[in-house]
DNA sequence: ATGTTGGCTAGAAGCCGACAA
DNA sequence: TTGTCGGCTTCTAGCCAACAT
């Protein structure tokens, strides 16, 4: 059975597409992931692009890639347009299929107020029974119900990020009383594919509507490499697809999985730029990162920095790419990777090194007359532009995918640094001077 | 349910993996694939791997994808390891994999003698019935049954390329009499999750085993480009990495699916060189042409040369690929290519140019003391070795892919060619002029 | 010769409160 | 508060031959 898709689908340039719900995508993708807002500058980093390429085909990076000498570790861009995508998968013949939604312009990562994340139990995806519906959130998020009723009972319908439409019969009853989604479920459940672990979100939102998203649990090797390309040739590819718009100031396109790449690895460029030349950083110092919850909330653990020093100095020398090692507070938090990015943490005390937002000299003035960005002043550091462009989604295929894309900087766009700013190592910040 | 994996299980490098049934491997295939043995030499065309990707991901390839002017339209490599991939899709949460197994030396493609293949009705899909088989089918390719019962049947115990085992209760009743699969067909359709338009195929081998393989029909967008890199990406990256090979003479990986390519890309060298410098063709020259048909066999279609050009002059100048245009005989032949290539075609009437086999002179001879190729001396034309190796293999995923990996050629390599060929252009062959 | 359908039946799906944790 | 289980009911999966092509 084929779901009727219905409600409100868009024509887009490609005709047949659809769109995604935006808040729902948003939803999925999780609290700690931002869309860059479309014509701002980013920065973006191949080799967190690579390591997302790792992640997806369970295949580190071979020795025999060729190196891009002419590809500095980060490149700054603009952003051109950015698509949320999403594999649907439906319970019949019909393959996956890509949805497309232009982002709005500027959205902010405003997370829905009215929701629930609940992870699946063995019993919330057995054939058994219905779904355990936790009591906190089923005041807070569903309609409430008529409880002079016995049982209280009512038909809820919600949509997925494909504006599907799911029947659930909600019920209130058992001794002690619970709040169950019974009848409609199960097809829901076979349709996805869901398995205990998994996470489901309901949305209460501003038009009362019942949104529905999923989460898989991360399993292991997501993707099938063999299928297409080898994962020597995507490493290669993703490669020498940006060294190529680089040298061309050209448009690329990429794809970043918020859900399954390590980190993010496209960070606006006044979020880099405020992190790398504006917070002093040491070895030793105290600092906060935020982390998701289970329950999709956020929550900052603490740590401290032990080093400062490349991850990978053969392949990508002076690249601010989890240049910061760190040690963890909680014993719990073994599985917290050892190396973050600059602008992941948050020092806990910051010394401002200079009063003037940019106190750098630079040796070559980059070129004037150029818009300037947020917070940061034509002459002192400006960017030749357009840079990049970007274009990005999410899926709620367990993958869950931004796609951007954009225009490659030249290599002497990269701003060129002579000052030596204390607390960081040379090494760290010789990346900026090509 | 995980299904039991039994049997001729076996250790690879990687520990972990289980080896394909070969016979079954090529079954599914078809019969016109052909692995070339390991060591020889071939042919790789990053053109037609090109088109291999753009299948998959659905879509051309882009406009500002750079050109690689150092990478020839043909690459000459020499095999250097050749694995059967199948991606084993089951039932449960647990994710696909890679199967591997090391290809036999020198296996040819020996279709079995005994088998049939049988595309899905509805009825056979659906969950109101079994499979109905075809008579002649049942009666070649199952063990006898015992026909004094009443009803005949017995228990069969078939084996998929992944070495597990399906049991299905055979039985021949109804009115008129059939043969029909009934028990355990339904858990084999809904784990391999086959529909109608898919085919399965049953193979009786020669130790008295029963192999069980699928073809699924060709679905649009197999692959969901999106999950893991961008399809221009994609593209860079097989060119990219063929180039880097070639100029470096290392190693490289590629795979190919024989179900999902629109050709297969990588050709022995004899048969290339026959076709390419030992074949006269013209336009208005008849020829002949294996297809394989809906039940697995091959027939030949007939047609005639209409022009020989280049299938993209711009990016691809000089390739042999697709290089002839033709027009076919049968009205029903709409959906057959209009461009083949040289190999593949079987002109009705041959002029053998020269007596000697390689008559052509070459301005630069090749290095000799390396091993000689079939049907070739050494002096006349020789390749520096080691130029390519390959790596293949093939699933029941309906995806089957090969996989190649090989050593590049570096640019002198391509044998250098002045003398020019009569009935052939001469840009075709320009390509050999490095 | 074989695809589809109606009838029948066995077994799984699915609704319920009991009973922990 | 909520995960799992035994009991019971409902419905579909699945076996059969009739019928159609």
């Amino acid at each position: 059975m084929r779901l009727a898709t219905s409600g409100f689908n868009q024509q887009t340039q490609e005709g047949e597409k659809k769109c995604l719900n935006s808040e729902l995508w948003h939803a999925c993708a999780g609290p700690l992931v931002s869309l860059p807002p479309v014509g701002s500058r980013v920065v973006y980093f191949p080799q967190g692009h690579s390591e997302q390429v790792a992640a997806s085909t369970n295949k580190e990076v071979d020795a025999h890639i060729p190196n891009y000498p002419n590809l500095p570790p980060q490149l700054i861009c603009q952003l051109h347009n950015l698509t949320m995508h999403a594999d649907v998968e439906t319970d019949e013949q019909e393959q996956k299929d890509v949805y497309l939604l232009p982002a709005e312009l500027g959205a902010p990562n405003k997370q829905p107020t009215n929701y629930f994340c609940k992870t699946l139990t063995a019993s919330d995806t057995s054939t058994h029974g219905g779904f355990s519906v936790p009591r906190r959130a089923a005041e807070k998020v569903f309609p409430p119900l008529d409880y002079s009723q016995t049982p209280p009972a009512q038909e809820l319908i919600a949509r997925d990020l494909h504006d599907n439409e799911w029947k659930f019969r909600h019920i209130f009853r058992g001794q002690p009383k619970r709040h169950l989604l019974t009848t409609g479920w199960s097809v829901f459940v076979s349709a996805k594919r869901l398995v205990a672990g998994d996470s489901v979100l309901f949305i209460w939102n501003e038009k009362n509507q019942l949104l529905l998203g999923i989460r898989r649990a991360t399993r292991p090797q997501t993707v099938m490499p063999s299928s297409v390309l080898s994962s020597d040739s995507m490493h290669i590819g993703l490669l020498a697809a940006a060294a190529h718009a680089a040298a061309t100031n050209s448009r690329f396109t990429i794809f970043y999985n918020p859900r399954a790449s390590p980190s993010e690895f496209v960070i606006p460029l006044a979020k880099y730029v405020k992190a790398v030349y504006h917070t002093r950083v040491s070895v030793g110092m105290r600092f906060r990162m935020l982390f998701e919850t289970e329950e999709s909330s956020v929550r900052r653990y603490m740590g401290t920095i032990t080093g400062i020093s490349d991850l990978d100095p053969v392949r990508w020398p002076n690249s601010h790419w989890r240049s910061v090692k760190v040690g963890w507070d909680e014993s719990t938090a073994g599985e917290r990777q050892p190396r973050v990015s600059l602008w992941e943490i948050e020092p806990l005390t910051t010394f401002p090194m200079y009063s003037s937002p940019f106190p750098l000299r630079l040796k070559r003035p980059w070129p004037s007359g150029l818009p300037s960005f947020h917070g940061m002043k034509d002459g002192d550091m400006s960017i030749n532009s357009p840079l990049m462009w970007l274009q990005g989604g999410v899926g709620d295929q367990g993958i869950q995918s931004l796609n951007f894309q954009g225009y490659g900087v030249t290599p002497w766009m990269q701003p060129r640094l002579d000052a030596s700013i204390p607390g960081l190592q040379p090494d760290v910040y010789q990346a900026m001077a090509a």
